[in-house]
DNA sequence: CCCCTTAATTATCATTTGATAACTAAATAG
DNA sequence: CTATTTAGTTATCAAATGATAATTAAGGGG
């Protein structure tokens, strides 16, 4: 196998993904939050409940801008944050029950325009594509 | 097939793709351009020549925004401009001589990383990456 | 020709984001 | 018990990005 055919095979993927990824969630967010702050709620939407410093290790984000925004989204009561009662200096942040209706909608609208781009798929389509998600999911993007 | 479930794979495989190419791309980037910057001439790498309101268009950014950029890589010597003969209103947008060999670097960084990646890879599961990769760019993140 | 549209530019301003230093408080190692 | 490390905060500044209005120049339809 030729890896550097498939290395720029991979590239002009990731490229249509990130393309496509914009088209999705165009407007999606809603306005009340910064693009950053979006892509916070995001991330503990799907792996909540988070700390402060995952969130900035997954982000790569500084610590002092990630208590920035949080703080943000807490004051906008997107979320809410708990102290972890062996180690006090840590702390725990999930969506509050705000910061979730807020990212159904969001969600909503993401996946009615999936929906809307896989329309024309045959059963048998959506097949290929679940098994090429896996596969890619386990053997390259895993971790 | 379950279509709602399948959304939530794209999300969380989406979500992967954009950690993963972030470790691929860390500090590939050259110091001297801007993350906008560098997307942009990302864009022109993989599909020059283009135009600025292609780049607008891809980018989502406004054509001022993109002008001002194209701007700031037409003066550091990364792209060259060129005219269109017919419709003299059109410009052609493709990477400098100075512009290639900045990107070739960064691509060279990137592909050492996706093959340190791919490293445990058997020859068969490089060949299903491949057939993942082309299933799903044709059929998911077509156009 | 005139009007409307398209492609791109310039200038300007507001907002967001990034970076850094200095700090508090709790945990932990010696 | 002290020193160091870890988790998080606050404040501040600089830079990057986004948004908008006004402009130039060319193309195209009637």
């Amino acid at each position: 196998m030729d890896k550097k055919a498939l290395f720029h095979k991979l590239v002009s993927f990731t490229s249509s993904v990130h393309r496509v990824t914009n088209e999705l969630t165009l407007n999606a967010k809603p306005d009340s939050v910064t693009q950053v702050q979006y892509k916070i709620l995001e991330y503990i939407t799907v792996n909540q409940p988070v700390t402060p410093s995952d969130i900035s290790d997954c982000q790569n984000m500084s610590m002092p801008n990630t208590s920035r925004e949080l703080k943000k989204l807490s004051e906008y009561g997107f979320i809410e944050k708990m102290n972890d009662t062996e180690d006090r200096r840590k702390q725990y942040i999930r969506l509050s029950k705000a910061g979730e209706i807020v990212m159904e909608e969001a969600f909503a609208m993401i996946e009615s325009r999936f929906l809307n781009r896989v329309q024309k798929a045959s059963e048998e389509d959506l097949e290929d594509i679940e098994r090429a998600l896996d596969i890619l999911q386990t053997k390259l993007f895993h971790q």
